[in-house]
DNA sequence: ACCTGAACACCGTTCAAGT
DNA sequence: ACCTGAACACCGTTCAAGT
């Protein structure tokens, strides 16, 4: 059976099973990535062009579910927090797959009509104009970090601190993905909070 | 020569090299490593064990420069301020090592006395104790964020909504280390006022 | 056009040999 | 204890052959 009736394989067949091998904590390898396609691994090279395409056409994949996301709320707070949260989500729901991503050079035009609706937001609020893309560049590098956070699912701290404040709170902090939740919730109100005042001071 | 008189390599050694290799840009691979070292590739397996070894090795080197870091200062905010900087320069100075660095597990203490400085300037800040190391977590997952964007040197936005508004604001807005620089000066006055609002409200 | 198997180059790792 | 060169296993890529 050299050819098939029917193409087993598509770019984004390769793509979704190679999201799929990351997420469940392997490297992004061709020989295990073409085992759970139930093909050989010169097959994968007449769809993408080597271990980079694939990861090229992650992002691809990866950028479509982008396009669902974004809602207009009636007030600027609720469209934030929900587009910061969906962008916290996305990242979040893939983070092994975030290194790879950071390692190619973006060649498509991101689809980021999610970011007008931040912009909209923002400009709501009262955000100075010349002020709104950083500001949704941070809600997007503030998202981004938490997500990469949540790979590192403890807070490290040197045990010479013990008897310290640090070492007292630490104790009482929780881990692991309860910690990673927290710390974003944290954040985002820290962040709504800065906007209102940032936008009431600039009136 | 077999063995010299004087160790030509170690541990920090190695890692210092290899922070450097990835810094100007090439891949973390262990043949490189040694000609820029000008020893055999095999000698590295004497003081690394392997590349995940290496890899340790950088963070050892990085952590430690944590430690020279944290001052307190007159004021929460300048504390804060500093801070937030220092992890940011931090990161920043090495983005390319950051993805390597969440691939290995964190098996050293950090030296958090840096974290310490931290936490005492934004408990004289007024924040509640129980929230205190959430808005550490949330201000080193910023400064993360940060880092790693700057490894997307430009704002990408879709060709098709050049019309739209947030067209407009992109063509004005910069981009490469100036567009980095700002969004983490926009980023860091929005979270120092959201601290300062969260601590009013608390009071 | 699409899949395969074999061949190849490359990279990380090991180990016996040398001082 | 520390460095070397050779040998080896592994992984990404190419390509002629098959439908």
């Amino acid at each position: 059976m050299a050819r098939p009736t029917r193409a087993l394989l598509s770019r984004q067949i390769i793509a979704r099973a190679a999201i799929q091998l990351v997420d469940d904590g392997h490297e992004l390898q061709v020989v295990p990535l073409a085992e759970r396609l139930g093909v050989s691994v010169s097959s994968l090279y007449h769809h993408v062009r080597g271990r980079v395409g694939i990861i090229h056409a992650m992002r691809e994949v990866l950028s479509e579910e982008y396009r669902l996301a974004p809602v207009a709320h009636a007030s600027w707070e609720d469209t934030v927090r929900t587009s910061v949260r969906t962008l916290w989500n996305l990242y979040g729901d893939h983070p092994r797959v975030l290194p790879l991503l950071l390692s190619v050079v973006i060649d498509e035009p991101a689809t980021v009509n999610f970011y007008g609706v931040l912009v909209d937001a923002l400009d709501s609020a009262g955000i100075p104009e010349n002020e709104i893309l950083s500001t949704v560049e941070t809600l997007d590098a503030f998202a981004f970090g938490v997500a990469l956070d949540s790979l590192s699912p403890n807070l490290i701290f040197d045990p010479g601190t013990e008897e310290s404040r640090l070492g007292a709170l630490a104790r009482s902090h929780p881990v692991g993905q309860e910690r990673n939740q927290l710390l974003f919730e944290r954040g985002l109100d820290l962040l709504i909070l800065g906007i209102r005042e940032r936008a009431r001071t600039a009136r």
